[in-house]
DNA sequence: TCACTGTATCCGCCATGGCGAATACGTCTG
DNA sequence: CAGACGTATTCGCCATGGCGGATACAGTGA
């Protein structure tokens, strides 16, 4: 019997398993996206409300939300011209705030971390 | 007892909660740092090892390394000239499980996805 | 001390992807 | 049908950040 040397296979092990995580992980990987996130936890909302409640342009903000539902964060529910958007699954806020715990107990690293965006 | 009409603030409301957030989940946005935090999740392991287990630069290995200790998913110990780094936090891994089933159950459309890392 | 090894940082180069504006598409109403 | 409205897509523009190679900075041992 093949006893797995490694106990957890933490990434997919198909073709692209990996680079399909970082696709996954990088759609919240912009303040955007996470604020419509966030706005979308709770309740639904057409795109017009989602513009109105983060300050980008109308195009813009339709595509945070088709990248956030191709990603499976949100679903759409199209009603005659709108486009309804939410989250349904619950595992999302369960990520996020997984994330915000993590991310807590190191903020002054990861404040620091020039690494990623390096201040301008 | 007030009973919040907002049942959890899934972001932080602190000044750069949100670009911080962001930034956290953008480290894990690179299949290289993906592939480090696995082979880090069980043991230690010194920079060279995983210059050899991902096949990039010197360099850039030590780069991404950072970048992840930083971020507070690895922890360095350093003995003489030699750097080790490890997962010590079982919550990075149950942060990547928990994300690897919610993307498990939209592989279609996650590979599909155009918005992000449009095919060359 | 000096050579050697392991790590970290710096340097251009270039692809990814976020941005607004313009525009195309679909739907509802008159 | 035409016009209005909500949404999606396309277009340059430009900052972010990944890349290798060169180099700087330890720590170790002869």
């Amino acid at each position: 019997m093949a006893r797995a040397p490694e106990p957890v296979a933490l990434l997919p092990t198909e073709a692209n398993g990996v680079e399909m995580m970082a696709k996954f992980f990088r759609a919240l990987g912009d303040p955007a996206r996470l604020r419509l996130l966030e706005f979308l936890l709770h309740d639904e909302h057409t795109v017009t409300e989602c513009v109105a409640h983060v300050g980008l342009s109308q195009g813009r903000v339709s595509t945070h939300l088709g990248c956030l539902a191709d990603c499976g964060y949100v679903q759409v529910r199209r009603q005659g011209r709108f486009a309804h958007y939410k989250v349904t699954d619950p595992r999302v806020a369960e990520l996020v705030l997984l994330a915000r715990s993590l991310a807590a107990d190191n903020a002054a690293a990861l404040a620091a971390c020039m690494r990623i965006t390096p201040t301008p």
